[in-house]
DNA sequence: TCACAACCGGATACACCATATCCGGTTCGT
DNA sequence: ACGAACCGGATATGGTGTATCCGGTTGTGA
């Protein structure tokens, strides 16, 4: 039996303070996660990290179970500061200006993040710790693009469910260059902004539901 | 000394023909290559193509020494195919629509066949079998933008070398959802000819070179 | 200062996978 | 009918990511 808890509510769970030198070590961690799934995506190993922090194998793992578990630490922090973006954007006058802004910003941020244009890319989320931050972007997104019908700058038909493959299709552009990414995918968001814009003559965008 | 080959000429390097069973098989092969790597992408395994045929592996191998080779025999097929879309598309009298209608039609074959999508994302191509075809492909999207433009239907600055972009990125949109990939592309690709389209009041669009 | 729990390190066991070969048996071509 | 060409698929090989284990070290409270 365990005393040590005795006084604890039943389901308290509450994790007793990390030794000084392990909460140093678990920051390091977390941050070396950080970088090495921004250069390297997700496919990178948990050794890969800890050898990056200068740390054992054995350290990381008795802090996160699986590479799981530490991305799913490392990309909540990411998610929380786009969801920021998201959310600054809302502030802005020219709604239309704003939502492009946003794009510009979080795509900018991803440019030199493997690890998080994978994980945009595949999507979902579903089930995992990051479904919330998820969440928060998606309903920002969603009222940017409402702000945006409402001045009446944006194309009929357009969604904010159109976010993210918009996303995704900027992160194929600049998975196309070798080496690092460049500046090429400002230039196709341009396009699709302009294509996005509403205007006088416009043909009805397709239908947004469908087989995906 | 092999004495069945003293009458061709220095380098004629002509295989003899294969066995009646041995073409058959070869054929076997090229078929189920096709259908495996446009089911499964490009990292199926050459057993699995074995399988796929009713062979047994080490026919394949025979065959074909790696799965390059047998990719590059597969992806030739396709792209000279392509190729023979585009040629099609430059007898249109529309230019856009003829662009469109290239586009539309190549990405529509595209849509259920994995290998070719992943081997388009991944582009270069240099150094394999392979960039004939692609060479083929690109001066033909060459010459229908360039129609475009005499036509005045196409946006400034529009390049045939936009064509490959465009391609990755209506193809990210079919990676996207799980499953088959479904219509939802269509919509998007809409969206990106809008913005190729030549308009009166339209800002200059930035840069096609640089870093990638 | 001491004692012990908590922690560290990284060699290593494990499981998985694609690749490619090898060779006894079979089929084709002459 | 004879030999060359061919077939089949079990299996050797090498590489990779995952996760554990345990002897040695360090922080912490008494």
């Amino acid at each position: 039996m365990d005393t040590r808890r005795v006084d604890e509510g039943p389901d308290a769970a509450k994790p007793r303070p990390l030794r000084r030198d392990a909460e140093l070590n678990r920051r390091r961690i977390l941050r070396a996660g950080r970088e090495v799934f921004a250069a390297r995506g997700l496919q990178a190993t948990l050794n890969d990290v800890a050898h990056h922090a200068g740390l054992g194998v054995g350290t990381v793992y008795r802090r996160y179970p699986d590479k799981q578990a530490l991305a799913e630490a490392v990309f909540a922090e990411e998610l929380d500061e786009i969801a920021a973006m998201a959310q600054e954007a809302l502030a802005e006058g020219d709604a239309f200006a704003a939502l492009a802004g946003f794009l510009e910003k979080s795509l900018e941020r991803a440019t030199y993040n493997r690890g998080l244009r994978e994980l945009m890319r595949h999507g979902t989320l579903e089930g995992t710790g990051l479904a919330r931050a998820r969440g928060e972007i998606a309903s920002r997104c969603e009222r940017l693009v409402a702000r945006a019908h409402a001045q009446g700058v944006l194309r009929d038909g357009v969604t904010g469910a159109d976010v993210v493959p918009i996303a995704a299709m900027i992160d194929a552009v600049m998975d196309l260059s070798t080496e690092r990414p460049g500046e090429m995918w400002r230039r196709y968001l341009a396009i699709i902004l302009d294509g996005l814009r509403a205007r006088p003559d416009q043909a009805p965008l397709r239908d947004a539901g469908g087989t995906g």
